[in-house]
DNA sequence: TTGAAATATCGACAGTTCGCGATATGTTAG
DNA sequence: CTAACATATCGCGAACTGTCGATATTTCAA
């Protein structure tokens, strides 16, 4: 049964290499300063295609396809209104992940 | 002065577009299955480039360029040990990422 | 010294991502 | 209806990423 010798591990966390995927999948989506951006903006208020746009200075049409981009990944949602299109945070763990991030990168904590 | 219209904002979180460009490269560099094992791996003990690259199911080489490219991102710093080399979490903010990944990820909490 | 082990580096390739311009869809007003 | 607005989608090209094979470097052992 060949007993690999374990060197230095003294008990190895379980990883399924599926989960995995999927993980970095998700986070390679987040990873993105204007996707960031919109997650931070949309974890404080409601705010459509457009302002986002403008907000993080990107043309409307950019702006969609991140969103889009997002939306298939299961963080957002969307819900029309008229012309408007508002989106929304759909994944709950986002607020912790962009609470590391921002913690870490705009210490805007204190 | 043209005050712009504030429609469904009550107030913008501030956002240094630097900061969320420095931000979204660190993510993207954790966002690859191989090196969120990695990292997994290394905040529960110590190993060599050749245990992380079995564990992993990739060649030494390839290991050995997600581990420098992590190092260049000063997620990791490394450690000579005669022909070995281990690699350690030089990022403190790693853990708590990876608390988030795992809990949404590999429900390995409960 | 020579040889083998562990790790690192390089060049090249397929595959992916990003942003753009143009166009398409959907919605409201007149 | 038509026109204007808001958003979405498509095709393209430039840039980047991940992986591989081959080669280089470092270290230890005999």
């Amino acid at each position: 049964m060949a007993a690999k010798s374990k060197l230095t591990s003294s008990t190895k966390p379980p990883g399924d290499p599926a989960a995995f995927a999927q993980a970095a999948e998700c986070l390679k989506t987040l990873a993105h300063p204007v996707r960031l951006r919109i997650v931070q903006l949309l974890l404080h208020g409601r705010y459509t295609v457009g302002e986002l746009a403008e907000d993080c200075g990107v043309p409307d049409n950019v702006a969609s396809e991140h969103l889009r981009l997002m939306q298939r990944c299961g963080l957002l949602t969307s819900e029309r209104d008229g012309r408007r299109v508002f989106y929304q945070i759909a994944e709950p763990h986002l607020e912790d992940i962009m609470a590391c991030v921002t913690s870490r990168f705009l210490h805007t904590g204190k």
